[in-house]
RNA sequence: GUGCCCGUAGCUCAGCCGGAUAGAGCAUCAGAUUCCUAAUCUGGGGGCCGCGCGUUCGAAUCGCGCCGGGCACACCA
């Protein structure tokens, strides 16, 4: 790869690495890649039933805790009105939503039923509204229910319900918003495969963080999640690795080598590799030809490189649960099998590769080679899987990949960098071919997240891959910290391009909403020591004496399980950083009414029963601030 | 040339499997601190939601066509 422009951009995404020392853990790394599942490639078609829905009934998939009660309300109420010959029978409710509506003036929810259902019950949208809300009234929860505008219902709900529910977060404490909506099926994210050549940088960093939080907010939404990561340990650029460490290696045995040649790599994190071998192998390699320690170079540089990756890694806290190796798939003669069961079903053939588009290459002669029916299944061309040597190329190996991983998973999530944009349809046109073969295929998403522009005071910052001068992780983590770094990729959407403005994150620190997010939690700690000095502390025996101001606060708080589930669905984590935003905001506006109006402040010292009250308000606020930052790996501080 | 992503306030971005008057932060202007953390809060100004056509009771959101920016287009990885 080549850095192109005047800001990072790694060719590669799926390929790179990290810095950090040759050490105990590499003895234990080839154990590490040993970790590949045996598993026959044809397999038997999996059922799922994620997908099915539910013609009737259950209105809304996204319904947890409060809003699944009284979605479950709105059907009874429904049933009634079919069951009086006001509404037919049978309708799909599948459209139907039931949330908070945007203008808080509106109510505590709204649903849009009777403009759903009045199409096809051939009836108005108000008139049914109408007889909906009459029902909908009878229930005690309900205080009232209104009509507004073309047909939608607005509903207050009894202050009963609202305490209901912050008692229940009290109850739930870490669990509040952790929901089954997975239903266990396992969930394989595949995320950084960064190619074990060097130093993790920055322009893996992006795709690392989204794929962790992914990885969490999907467990707590009720999956199994295998976080998985490949090693790209078999193509030419590890052969490239294995001669850089080479020439390192007769470094440290006193050859001057001077400037790295061109073609290798010419970074510092080589030499203690090389230091390391020459200490464990002496002189008996250096002027040996390149076939008796290619292989052995090879092995032991690359498991240096996934050390320092994974130690990268961990300053971000992430962490894998599987690494499997390009390699062993290969030597496990994976790929060979994959393309005699595609062959049999005519899926590979021998044929020429069509002439590259879009630019002209001097060299451009056709070869038969052995091509998959990508174009079946919705590609633009179909693709070969050898080269004409006969070695797989990346897709070859790739396919056969995805084809083991799926046999152990109910669904598939790879995070790419956008720049691997124009392999997504082959990839998934393998999966639909070798997946769905007697049915639907497995559910598989490619994520892809956009370049970084990392800037410095509004400036970008000058790389130089060729001198092995770019920016690595450990050097961004070490600068602006692990928290700023996590939440600030976290809070666009990955397919968005961003700036991370080294000035922004760090010296306008305060602007930044991770430590306002934080400060919040922070806030509410320090409330509770200095209420504990005065002898109170929350309690929910009086939780009735809570006021207008700290019940639109329950209420927003109240919101996070259906958030956290939509964010699961979507596979969207920054929408917990946005929600974590907001609820923060609406903490902050609520403890400045104390400033205005002292008989708002949390502690009274003349009344413990309403200071009781607001300190369990304010402990459940901060234990859903905890919830949603342990979403996305950020810590909850207690001071600032 | 082809494919994918993006286009929303001066800037950076949410909202997008259709819903009510389009939001936040920064910047800007005017205010709030004898008080549990002002790393905070309150208020003002600021928008053809890139453009056009279509679908719909209803479009920033869905479809089609343009325009602009980015990424990619080899048997590389």
């Amino acid at each position: 790869g080549e850095v192109k422009g005047e800001y990072l951009r790694q060719r590669r995404f799926r390929n790179y690495s990290a810095f950090c020392l040759f050490g105990v853990e590499a003895e234990r790394m080839p154990a590490a890649l040993s970790t590949l599942r045996a598993s026959a490639l044809p397999r038997e078609p999996k059922k799922f039933t994620t997908s099915p829905k539910p013609a009737n009934r259950a209105p809304m998939s996204i319904t947890p805790m409060l809003y699944a009660t009284f979605a479950g309300h709105l059907n009874t109420s429904l049933d009634a009105l079919e069951a009086a010959g006001t509404l037919p029978a049978g309708l799909s409710r599948a459209a139907i939503t039931v949330e908070p509506p945007r203008d808080p003036s509106h109510g505590d929810l709204a649903t849009n039923a009777a403009m759903v259902l009045a199409k096809p019950a051939g009836t108005n949208p108000r008139a049914l509204a109408e007889a909906l809300v009459a029902e909908l009234a009878k229930r005690p929860e309900i205080t009232s229910a209104d009509l507004a505008g073309p047909g939608f219902i607005n509903l207050r709900l009894a202050d009963a319900v609202w305490i209901d529910e912050l008692r229940a977060m009290a109850a739930l404490a870490a669990d509040y918003g952790r929901s089954g909506m997975g239903g266990g099926k396992t969930v394989n994210i595949e995320y950084v495969s960064a190619n074990p050549t060097g130093p993790m940088h920055m322009g893996h960093c992006r795709g690392a963080v989204v794929g962790d939080a992914l990885a969490t907010l999907l467990e707590f939404a009720g999956h199994k999640v295998i976080r998985e990561y490949y090693v790209n340990d078999a193509g030419g650029q590890v052969d490239v690795l294995a001669r850089s460490v080479h020439l390192r290696y007769r470094e440290a045995l006193g050859e001057v080598v001077g400037e790295i040649p061109e073609g290798l790599y010419p970074g510092d994190y080589l030499v203690p590799v090389g230091t390391e071998l020459a200490q464990e192998f002496g002189d008996k390699y250096v002027t040996a030809p390149e076939a008796e320690w290619l292989v052995e170079f090879r092995k032991r540089a690359v498991a240096a490189m996934l050390v320092m990756i994974r130690n990268d890694l961990a300053l971000l806290g992430i962490r894998h649960d599987l690494f499997s190796s390009e390699a062993e798939l290969q030597a496990a003669g994976k790929p060979a099998e994959a393309e005699a069961w595609l062959r049999a079903r005519d899926l590979v053939y021998d044929g020429e590769l069509e002439a590259p588009k879009g630019k002209t290459l001097d060299d451009w002669e056709p070869v038969e080679l052995p091509l998959f029916r990508s174009t079946k299944f919705g590609d633009d061309q179909d693709r070969p899987i050898k080269k004409s040597d006969g070695s797989w190329t990346y897709f070859g190996a790739d396919l056969a990949y995805h084809f083991q991983k799926a046999a152990s998973a109910d669904a598939m999530v790879d995070i790419w960098g956008a720049d691997h944009a124009g392999t997504v349809k082959r990839i998934k046109a393998a999966v639909a071919a070798m997946t769905g073969e007697h049915g639907d295929p497995i559910p598989f998403e490619v994520k892809l997240v956009q370049m970084v522009q990392l800037l410095r005071g509004g400036e970008p910052v000058k790389m130089s891959k060729r001198s092995g001068n770019f920016v690595t992780l450990a050097d961004v983590v070490r600068e602006v910290g692990k928290d700023v770094v996590r939440f600030t990729m976290l809070t666009r959407k990955p397919e968005a391009q961003m700036d991370f403005d080294f000035a922004k994150v760090v010296e306008a620190s305060k602007d930044n909403p991770v430590f306002y997010v934080q400060y919040a939690h922070a806030r509410i700690c320090s409330t509770m020591r200095k209420a504990a000095a005065e002898g109170m502390g929350p309690s929910g025996e009086h939780l009735e004496r809570l006021g207008d101001e700290e019940r639109e606060l329950i209420k927003l708080a109240a919101q996070f399980p259906r958030q956290v589930e939509a964010a699961a669905q979507a596979r969207e984590p920054h929408r917990v950083a946005f929600f974590l935003h907001d609820l923060a905001a609406a903490f902050h506006a609520y403890w400045n009414v104390g400033n205005e109006r002292p008989e708002k402040r949390f502690i009274l010292v003349q009344d413990s029963e309403v200071t009781g009250a607001r300190l369990f308000l304010g402990a459940q606020i901060a234990q859903l601030v905890r919830n949603g930052l342990a979403l996305l790996g950020v810590a909850a501080v207690e001071e600032m």
